[in-house]
DNA sequence: ACCGTTCTTGTAACCGGTTACATCACGCAC
DNA sequence: GTGCGTGATGTAACCGGTTACAAGAACGGT
C-alpha cells in the first residue's frame, strides 16, 4: 500500500513544487503572516496536496521545544488519578502541547526510571502525584531546568510547588465528624502507607485527632491494604470480625470504602446502624452505592486543570504561585449515623 | 535557582570536557562497543559528571525514528480502557519506547484531530479502539506509513489490522445464555450505538439472537446510554417500571450494569429473582457486588499488550498478523438465573 | 526621475546527535 | 625494514524545519 521507498515530502519538496523557497512554506504554514495572502494559500494547497507532514524532530530541535509534558501517576487503573489526568490532558491540548504519560505502581524506583525516561524522551515539564519520592528524582529535573508539580498535596512551606490539599488536615475533618456522631471505638482502612505521604498524612490525621479526643487507633483497628476493592472488603471483614469491633470506619479512599459497603452487604452487617463508613475522593459510585457513601470530595479535575495551569504558565515563562490549594470538603451521605445504642 | 543562560550541555561540551571527538561521546555513550574499554567508561564518567542530557529532537532527527507510540482511547476515565492503556504502556515502555495518549471523548471528530495531532507529534504507530471513524484518519496513516491496530475488535477480513473479539458474537453467546434459562422477555440497556461499532455490535448480536428464537427486542426494552453508573440506574428505573418488564436486561458493560444491580437494591427489585442482569468487560467490581455480576469477560490487558507486539513488530519489520482474536468468555455469577416462575 | 520606506521572498546558517568515511596507530608476517 | 591488516578515533556531512539577514520589488513623496 504505502511505497517503502518513498521519501517522506519535507518542505524542500513542497517548496519545489510550489516553485518558492523553504523560508516561504515555513513561514506560509506556520501563519507568521509574513507571506501575501495568495501567495500562502497555493503553498498551503500544495503541501496538503502532497500530504506534507513536518518532521516533528526537526521542528523541536530548530525551535528547541517538544511541546511535551509528562506525567507520572501511580497508576491509570484508579478512577482517581484518571479523572486528573483527564483534565490536564484536556488543557494542555488546547494549547498545543501533548502529554506523555508514565506509571510508577507506587514504587518510588520505578518513578525515578520514568522520570529518567521522560526527560530523555523531552518533556518539558512534569506533573507528579505526592510529594515524596527519591532525591535524584529532584536533582535531575533542577539539573536539567524542568518545571514540575506535585499534585494531591499542600505544602507551602516545602520547597516544591503543589497543587492539592492537606491530606492530614482532610482526615482531621472527617475524623471529627465522626467523633461528632458520638463515636469512641473508630477504626481505619488504610492505603499502604510506605512511599505514599498521602495515605501516610491521612493515618496521621486519624490518630491525631483521636488522641485530642483521649482516644486512641489499636493496632488492631488499623488495616492498611492496596487500592483494590477485594482489599477493601477484606480488611472490614477482618476489623469487624473482632470481639469488640469499631462502631466508624474511616477509609484511605473510596475504593477500600467500596469494597468496605459490599462486603457489609454479603455479611449482612447493616450500615450506618451497626458500623458507619467514610470514605475518600468521591468517586462517581460514591453516591451510587446503596448505602450511598459519606466522603471527602477532592475535585481531581480541577487540580488536573491548575497544575496544567502552572505548568503551562512556567514553560511560557511567567512567575506562579509555589503552592495553590485546593478546597476538599466533607459529603455527608447515608453511609455514616451515629453508632449503635448497645455500642 | 537554574541558570537561565547556562546553556544545556551537549555532546561538544562532553567531548571537550573529556578531551575527545563528539562521535567517540556519541559511540561510549551509545554502547556500540566501537570504543575502548577504559575510553568508554571515561566519557560515562565525564557525561554523568555535567549532567549530560541528550537532545531527543536531535537524536530523534539524526536516527529519524522518534520512538513514540500513541494511543487514542476513548476516555481515560473507564477501567476497561485504562487496564488495556496500561498493559500497552508497560510493553512498550521496556522496550524503549514511550506512549502518548489522546482521548476522543467518544467523538469521530475529536478522534481525527486527535490523531492529527499524534501524527504531527512524531507518533510511528497507533493503537485505536473499535474500528469505525472518519475515513481521513486512515487516509492519513497510510499517507505517512504509519502503522496502527484497531482493539477490541476482530475483522480478520476487513482492511484494518486488529486484535480483539468478535462483538455480534459474544452478544450473542450472553443472549443465548439467557434464552437457556428460561428468559424470554429480555431487555437490554447498551451503550451510545453512534460513533460506537463495539455498542451497536452488541445490540445486534442480542437482536439477531432473539430473533433466531422468534423474540423481538421492542424499543421499550431498548434503552441507549452513556457509559456512566447514573445512567446505568437511571435506564433500569425505567425500564423495569414498564408495565411489563422484562426478566433479564443485557447491559453494555459492567458499568451500566453495575448501575442497574445498584438501582435495583435502590428500588428494592430481586436479582436475580425478579430480573436477571447480565454485563460485558468483567470490571474487578463485578466480583465484589451483591449480588455479583454474570458478566462477559474481556481479557483487557492480554489486548493492550497483543497490540503492543503488533505494533513493535511492524516497527521491527516483522511481518504481523492481520487480525488476532482474544478469547471472551461468560463468566457466571448471580445476578442472572431463571425468570420468575409468574414471569 | 530619484530616493527611501515598507513589504515580500530567498539564501544559507543554524539546532545537536549520528555515522560514513578518512586517518592514524599498532602489530604481525615476510 | 617494509607493507598491510585490524581496530580505534576524528572530521565533517547529514537529518529537516526555522529564521537572521540580505536582496529585491513596489509604492509614495518631492
Amino acid at each position: 500500500m504505502t511505497e517503502r521507498n518513498a521519501k517522506r515530502v519535507g518542505v524542500r519538496d513542497v517548496a519545489r513544487a510550489a516553485g518558492v523557497s523553504t523560508a516561504t512554506v515555513s513561514r506560509a504554514l506556520s501563519g507568521a503572516g509574513k507571506v501575501s495572502g495568495p501567495l500562502a494559500s497555493r503553498v498551503a494547497e500544495v503541501a496538503s496536496r502532497l500530504g506534507y507532514v513536518p518532521n516533528s524532530a526537526a521542528r523541536s530541535l530548530a525551535l528547541m521545544r517538544s511541546h511535551r509534558i509528562g506525567a507520572v501517576i501511580p497508576t491509570i487503573d484508579n478512577a482517581i488519578f484518571a479523572r486528573g489526568i483527564d483534565a490536564l490532558q484536556q488543557r494542555i491540548g488546547d494549547t498545543g502541547y501533548s502529554l506523555l504519560i508514565a506509571t510508577s505502581h507506587y514504587s518510588v524506583e520505578r518513578e525515578w526510571e520514568q522520570v529518567r525516561s521522560l526527560v530523555h524522551a523531552g518533556a518539558e515539564a512534569l506533573m507528579f502525584m505526592g510529594e515524596t519520592r527519591l532525591p535524584q528524582v529532584y536533582d535531575l529535573l533542577a539539573n536539567a531546568g524542568v518545571p514540575y508539580v506535585n499534585t494531591g498535596v499542600y505544602s507551602p512551606d516545602g520547597p516544591h510547588a503543589c497543587v492539592g490539599f492537606d491530606n492530614v488536615a482532610a482526615a482531621e475533618r472527617a475524623t471529627r465528624y465522626l467523633l461528632q456522631l458520638g463515636h469512641r471505638r473508630i477504626g481505619m482502612i488504610a492505603g499502604i502507607q510506605a512511599d505514599n505521604d498521602r495515605a501516610a498524612n491521612r493515618v496521621i490525621g486519624v490518630r491525631r485527632t483521636l488522641a485530642a479526643a483521649g482516644l486512641t487507633l489499636p493496632d488492631a483497628y488499623l488495616q492498611e491494604r492496596i487500592y483494590e476493592t477485594g482489599a477493601g472488603r477484606e480488611a472490614f471483614r477482618t476489623v469487624m470480625q473482632q470481639p469488640s469491633p469499631p462502631t466508624a470506619i474511616l477509609c484511605g479512599n473510596d475504593v477500600l470504602a467500596i469494597g468496605a459497603i459490599l462486603e457489609s452487604l454479603h455479611l449482612g452487617i447493616a450500615v450506618p446502624d451497626r458500623v458507619s463508613i467514610i470514605g475518600f475522593d468521591d468517586l462517581d459510585l460514591a453516591t451510587h452505592m446503596k448505602p450511598s457513601l459519606t466522603t471527602m470530595r477532592v475535585p481531581t479535575a480541577e487540580m488536573g486543570r491548575r497544575a496544567a495551569d502552572y505548568l503551562l504558565g512556567r514553560l511560557a515563562g511567567r512567575r506562579m504561585p509555589h503552592a495553590t490549594e485546593i478546597q476538599v470538603s466533607l459529603v455527608v451521605r447515608d453511609s455514616t449515623g451515629p453508632p449503635p445504642p448497645d455500642g
